[in-house]
DNA sequence: TTTGTTAATGCAACTAAGTTGTATTAAATT
DNA sequence: AATTTAATACAACTTAGTTGCATTAACAAA
């Protein structure tokens, strides 16, 4: 289930995201809320974030779990699947809006694709 | 640094992929020679394994780590890096000799793409 | 504005994947 | 057979994430 009540937690999160308009890791989000949310909540939240379509979650290099706002999510409409692209320098995270042309495979039934392309930002390139 | 020598562990996991010729996740082998090879030593092997270019890594679903066979890698040229394929009924995962193609992203500099391809494998198709 | 309901929180304890340190063992060499 | 040291087993640890439960605070209703 998704976000009901309007919480200090559930403000903290969603400004955090606001004020970056980019992809934050848990960890992250842990770390710099750890003397006002506890973890527990941390993750609560951004669980039922996501089921309300607001925020969307993926891995990063070494499997740990990112965060991103969403544009055209809703809780009965999950459709912002694309690449992300993270920096081998700074380590941030970028959502792209590029479409990558996953082949036919034979036999095959393709469902989806996560794809996490490694670079340099374009902060770290100059 | 890789394998020196030859010994019953490094032959055990060897034996393994070499029987199925796919890829294997850690959490498999550690279980399947729980009573063979500590658990310690699987991760060590593979990790001996793979700086040797006999094996490749990559992260499944949930961020698990997987193995499978390098094609013409060495300990000094690590060139198979390819898409995976990864069955979201049976959660097997297959490599895939398929190029996908990743667009030119203005200002930014492509080093790699790690891709996961989700779907139904062509045992579970039937 | 008080009161009642229960979603949400904090906390502690837990799980699971993976890592580290170290004494011991067993390949490979002499 | 003796020597060397790469590799192993084991225990202890780290880190990301989860679970159970008593307490708290949104928020609607009285
Ligand atoms: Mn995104
Ligand atoms: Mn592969
Ligand atoms: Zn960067
Ligand atoms: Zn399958």
């Amino acid at each position: 289930m998704g976000v009901v009540r309007k919480t200090q937690s559930v403000n903290l999160v969603l400004n955090a995201f606001k004020a970056e308009n980019k992809a934050i890791s848990v960890i992250d989000l842990v770390d710099r809320f750890s003397d006002k949310i506890n973890k527990t909540t941390v993750y609560r939240v951004l669980d039922r974030l996501e089921d309300d379509g607001v925020l969307h979650s993926f891995l990063g290099v070494n499997g740990i779990k990112w965060y991103a706002p969403c544009k055209d999510c809703s809780e009965h409409k999950h459709t912002d699947v694309h690449p992300h692209f993270q920096c081998t320098d700074c380590g941030k995270i970028d959502c792209l809006n590029v479409d990558i042309i996953i082949p036919k495979l034979p036999n095959r039934e393709v469902a989806g694709a996560q794809v996490l392309i490694q670079g340099k930002c374009e902060a770290c390139c100059n």
